[in-house]
DNA sequence: CTCCTCTTCCAAAACGTTTTGAATGCGGAC
DNA sequence: GTCCGCATTCAAAACGTTTTGGAAGAGGAG
């Protein structure tokens, strides 16, 4: 029913050919021909189906963003920042943008596959790695175009983009040390999530590095969506010898630790040191603000986008493998240790 | 080369009609060819291509979902939780969610048809009406199957969801009246955005009604991407006759707002009463926490994917207008009056 | 044996493009 | 007048499905 090329041909009295070419920009059409055939399709806001084309030519221009879906279901402001600037930049390039959530559990997998065995897109970026990635592993096995955000334990075998924790982390917990604090404890995200590793090896290397070794006890797991990071904040602060620092994998959980500060009637950058990691919007509006870690959110979505497509156009994956780095955004969470 | 229908037919020695048949369950293919069939396309992991089968059957089996990019292409924590559930309620049905980023001006308008006119979609969720808005005037002349999130000045003509605002912003007022309050202003959100009038004429009805009129003054616009709701409340704060409450369109603009008490050394809650709306997740972790008020984000996101569906169907218009409610949740940044 | 009804299968025609390979017409060179 | 090259156009064959309109065969009724 739709305005289709062919009544495109028939009203102008040309092939279908020469429609297609002529739109398409070949040069073997007259410059005569190609006016009058873009004026046509412009006055009859003729638009070729995207599934005909895409069927012809094979490509789908259109990638995917397998976007992991917490078990609360709530939305991850980092991912959500992720997605927009992706967005953003796929439609400078007229590709479209399909986002697949990916449930927890098993079924993830047979998401991943429905979009790729069904040819929806020619690639796929995949965020928030695990170490252990069974997605990363099909996406392999499948032998699909995909960069990751994080690396694996196969990071040598695909293309990823990732911010350096390790060092984002040393750094940070230098300057507590720096601040004069002696306990200090990591609240990180869970172990499964490959960043969290990172971040975990280079607060547990400065810490050595100071001569102070790790405590374990000072090292914990929150889940970031969920209240975990205050409950954990609290208990920690209670312990008999509390940490006067607390660094927190994630804006989320320290937001968190802030509000368990407050209600211990205690102030957060006086009493007690919070860094947190991400600069969420919201990071700048805590009371006080938030001492955090800056990643380039905006920055990165469009190079993923840009890796994928020099992926897709087949640039071996050695040379794309990229680590940014994080830089510290000081605010008025920490500060010297009490004494 | 892609392993087609074509290909296990062949492997099968059967008819492609059969094999298609058997695998859409239709009933004139025997149970026992049938899950030779089904064995076979499970063993090969065969599955239809996508674009052929749209191609044929006219059906895009994809819903887009118009997403709005503010100035600074920050993502909306509102919009992402939005997305997150539509999301969830479609990977329920097999059905594909193409996102679509809005820039700000006149392209938005391209965008929407490209999306419509390729026959990328089967329909299409606008949120973030405004009274005005040129993107309804053109899905309405396209004659694209949608519904928006919120209403407009034409609300008539097109299915919608949307929340009270009115009684919402009604209420909450009556409750910082309750409170003793006797000058409140009103944070509002930009005119454009049709939820903004909703809210300020809630809020004017409960000031008319309690017998102080409204003070044109004590209403003011702030964008809640930015940080002018924290350079209002600041402003409205040190004014000679100040407020003693603040009711502001949005959370972010309530956060803004907490900061800039907090700067001033005043507490909130005690010498000036906040109240936000939304309840997003970190609205519970403010210092103190947040008195706003809750709209049902995932529900909303499923409901709006269910009236889409029945819209696509054939279900007349006027059945597909929502209203819901939303529902204080009493924190502890409000509270009595100061003397 | 003939005729019908079921069950089970299939050939072929779409769907709306892109692309291949060739045809047409014209001007100029010989 | 013939031949060649160039510019322009087109018919037809895909792409991988779904669906239409039968056909073939078996079994039962008459």
């Amino acid at each position: 029913m739709a305005f289709g090329i062919r009544a495109l041909a028939q009203e102008l009295d040309l092939s279908i050919t020469t429609v297609s070419r002529a739109l398409a920009g070949y040069s073997d059409v007259s410059e005569v021909t190609r006016r009058r055939v873009e004026q046509a399709a412009e006055r009859r806001s003729y638009r070729p189906n995207a599934s005909a084309r895409r069927l012809k030519t094979g490509r789908a221009d259109t990638i995917g963003f397998l976007l992991p879906m917490g078990a609360g279901g709530y939305s991850d402001p980092f991912l959500a920042e992720l997605l927009a600037s992706i967005g953003a930049r796929l439609a400078e390039s007229d590709i479209d943008l399909l986002v697949c959530p990916l449930p927890e559990g098993p079924g993830e997998l047979a998401a991943i596959r429905r979009l790729v065995e069904g040819r929806k897109v020619d690639g796929v970026i995949l965020p928030r790695t695990r170490w252990r990635d069974a997605r990363v592993d099909l996406l392999l096995a499948l032998d699909a175009p995909f960069v990751t955000h994080g690396r694996t334990s196969v990071a040598d075998a695909h293309a990823w983009l990732d911010i350096d924790g390790e060092t984002a982390f040393r750094e940070a917990t230098e300057r507590l040390i720096a601040f004069g604090h002696r306990r200090i404890a990591l609240i990180n995200a869970p172990g499964r999530f490959a960043f969290a590793g990172y971040r975990r090896n280079g607060f547990a290397s400065a810490m050595r590095a100071s001569g102070q070794g790790v405590d374990p006890g000072m090292i914990v797991e929150a889940d970031p969506a969920s209240d975990m990071g205050r409950r954990e904040a609290a208990r920690l602060l209670s312990l008999p010898d509390a940490p006067t620092a607390l660094l927190c994998a994630t804006d989320r959980i320290a937001i968190g630790a802030l509000s368990a500060i407050f209600d211990m009637g205690k102030t957060a950058g006086r009493d007690v040191s919070v860094i947190g990691y991400d600069d969420l919007p919201f990071a700048a509006n805590t009371n006080p603000p938030l001492t955090t870690m800056r990643q380039p959110i905006a920055a990165e979505g469009r190079e993923l986008v840009d890796m994928l497509a020099r992926r897709v156009a087949g640039a071996p994956i050695t040379t794309l493998q990229t680590l940014w780095r994080a830089d510290l955004v000081a605010r008025r969470t920490d500060g010297p240790a009490p004494p």
